[in-house]
DNA sequence: AAAAGTCCCAACCGCAGAGGG
DNA sequence: CCCCTCTGCGGTTGGGACTTT
């Protein structure tokens, strides 16, 4: 027994809205709100309608300051962003994009910008497809690839626009940060602004507490962290923070939803910040983890697709070197600060960003 | 010119969660 | 708790518009 349908389907119009019924919902709505009831809300007015089709027309088409179409560049990226940070979350994706619906970031996600940026991957795949398996396999592959499939499209974004040195990548973009402290906030914009001016195109930030006892030991965590052991200067990107910056800092992080010494969460934009005692760093949804874990470890032992075949597979894994590969293969290994998470969006496996590729492209690494 | 194929997007569907009784 | 209603969300579909053959 399923549940009871919202409406009578039988006596309810379908298909598109005519111009007299928009205006009959517009007028309705701009005089007298919803009254907090979709489903009443056709009878009050007149109209033939299911409830939800009502509000499915007033959100992606009638409220006042929608826009359709016409997607910007600036759009293009904050999207692309977006969804390789958090996934197909479309309403919170078009939260960040005023006069934009979920619906409209959707369709044009699916019908244009997912092939503007993947067109070379999907091509690879149907030809892998058609060409090296049987019926039965390819099935069983496109199967287990339907369910990746969100979590590589994103992970080829953004290995693509790495590449692309986009500066509107999740890292260059401050309007893509979580809601952090205007003070953080300002210290990052001020040091990116120093950094774009530089050679390195890349943020890897680090952020130092002056004056310190955590300052004192981050020198020697600082020499002997990824972050400094990369190619690019270790000094590049140094914010300094007094002792009262700093605990205004700390004390003013009051937009995330949990939080201990060690990790704090802002899942509506899907960033971790992890607190070591001498590291802050931001990064992305864990759940790309997991998902990519799934997905190269999927049909190891049928033989549809070994995990080596997938990989190389992909155009973002043929352009890795041979460490970021290892990156890769090292995401799932356990590490000390499993125990200190507390929160439900906590990383399974933090050593990510102890690695040298991944952690460095996925988080800033802030030594305090 | 017309048939076939493809693109695009408004609208629909079903599920999950919130909240009230 | 349990049940029910309502809302919001992401995935999917139908069909018109456009392009290609």
């Amino acid at each position: 027994m399923g549940r009871a349908p919202c409406c009578d389907k039988a006596n309810v119009k379908r298909g598109p809205w005519s111009a007299e019924e928009d205006a009959k919902l517009k007028d309705y709505i701009e005089k007298y709100g919803t009254g907090g009831n979709w489903i009443a809300l056709p009878q009050k007015i007149g109209l033939n309608r299911c409830g939800k089709s009502c509000r499915l027309r007033w959100l992606n088409y009638l409220r006042p300051n929608i826009r359709h179409g016409g997607f910007s560049e600036e759009e293009d990226n904050l999207i692309c962003s977006l969804y390789i940070s958090i996934g197909s979350r479309w309403s919170i994706i078009a939260a960040q994009l005023p006069g934009r619906t979920d619906n409209d970031i959707k369709n044009y996600w699916n019908t244009k910008l997912k092939k503007k940026l993947l067109g070379r991957r999907r091509q690879s795949l149907l030809n892998c497809s058609s060409s090296t398996k049987d019926a039965n396999s390819s099935n069983d592959a496109k199967s287990s690839q339907t369910l990746s499939n969100s979590a590589l499209e994103r992970l080829q974004l953004h290995m693509q626009l790495q590449n692309l040195q986009n500066p509107f990548s999740f890292y260059n973009n401050p309007a893509l940060w979580p809601k952090v402290p205007p003070l953080l906030h300002e210290k990052i914009t001020q040091n990116l602004q120093i950094l774009n001016e530089g050679p390195h195109l890349l943020m890897q930030p680090s952020l130092s507490r002056s004056s310190s006892p955590k300052n004192d030991q981050k020198a020697k965590t600082h020499e002997s962290s990824p972050a400094a052991s990369h190619s690019a200067p270790s000094d590049f990107a140094n914010l300094s923070f007094n002792d009262a910056d700093f605990n205004e800092l700390v004390n003013s992080m009051t937009n995330c939803v949990s939080s201990s010494d060690y990790h704090i969460s802002f899942p509506d934009i899907g960033v971790n910040l992890i607190d070591q005692p001498n590291r802050i760093q931001f990064l992305p949804d864990p759940i790309i983890h997991t998902e990519l874990n799934d997905s190269l470890n999927y049909n190891k032992s049928d033989g549809s697709m070994s995990q080596q075949n997938q990989v190389d597979e992909f155009d973002c894994f043929k352009d890795m070197n041979g460490t970021s590969r290892g990156t890769l293969q090292a995401l799932w290994c356990d590490d000390e600060y499993n125990a200190q998470s507390a929160s439900s969006y906590s990383w399974d496996s933090t050593s990510a960003f102890l690695c040298e590729g991944i952690s460095q492209d996925y988080g800033f690494g802030y030594n305090m």
